[in-house]
DNA sequence: CGCTAGATGAGA
DNA sequence: CTCATCTAGCGA
């Protein structure tokens, strides 16, 4: 099946950030839903690498809509992020949790967990899941290639927003989409801004 | 349950 | 020095 194609990234980071939510992100024999994506903006958001990186900038400048960003985290996370721009805005989309859906096995193996609620609940978690390492920093999502995103099935998904996990600088900011009572989300929400879609 | 410490590497 | 994390281990 066709994935999702730069026009998708070519919008808004909020936008696109909650629009996320629902989609299935296929890799390699994996695959889950995304249900927790966390958007930064490339202007004006002190949380976002492109504030105090200037090779983060130039990774936006010279990156097309839908370009992989990944970055090391505490020595030993990999961090998933797709380039948005082509609007007014630019930004990174961090994918934080999914929904397994297909390869548990081999998630499982990788995790060396078996609970399936705790597979990919966290940005950290579901790299390892997945495999996925800096090696694919700088690919596109778009290419239809092993690593893709699917479409929403459906119209009704309920997304909530909150602020955004983790971080100490712009911290107010209400950035964090999940889908509405997922279970699979990495931290549950606390203090819910909007219910969106 | 909740809370905390510590592992570990890249960029500025 | 900081950092968009995770988990084991501890105490209640």
């Amino acid at each position: 099946m066709k994935g999702l194609s730069q026009d998708f990234f070519a919008t808004d980071p909020l936008e696109c950030a909650q629009h996320l939510i629902g989609t299935t992100l296929i890799w390699g024999r994996c695959s889950g839903v995304v249900v927790e994506s966390e958007a930064y903006l490339t202007e004006n958001d002190e949380a976002c690498h492109t504030f105090k990186r200037a090779s983060t900038r130039d990774f936006v400048a010279r990156n097309e809509p839908g370009a992989i960003y990944i970055y090391l985290n505490y020595g030993m996370h990999w961090m998933l992020n797709l380039l948005v721009k082509g609007g007014s805005r630019s930004g990174l989309i961090l994918i934080r949790a999914l929904e397994p859906k297909t390869g548990i096995g081999l998630m499982k193996a990788r995790r060396g967990k078996e609970i399936l609620r705790g597979l990919c609940s966290g940005p950290g978690k579901l790299t390892q899941a997945l495999d996925i390492t800096n090696r694919y920093h700088e690919m596109s999502i778009c290419d239809d290639s092993r690593c893709r995103l699917l479409p929403c099935r459906t119209e009704e998904i309920a997304v909530v927003a909150d602020t955004r996990i983790g971080i100490t600088r712009s911290a107010d900011f209400p950035w964090r989409f999940t889908l509405a009572e997922s279970p699979f989300v990495s931290v549950r929400v606390r203090n819910a801004k909007a219910r969106l879609r």
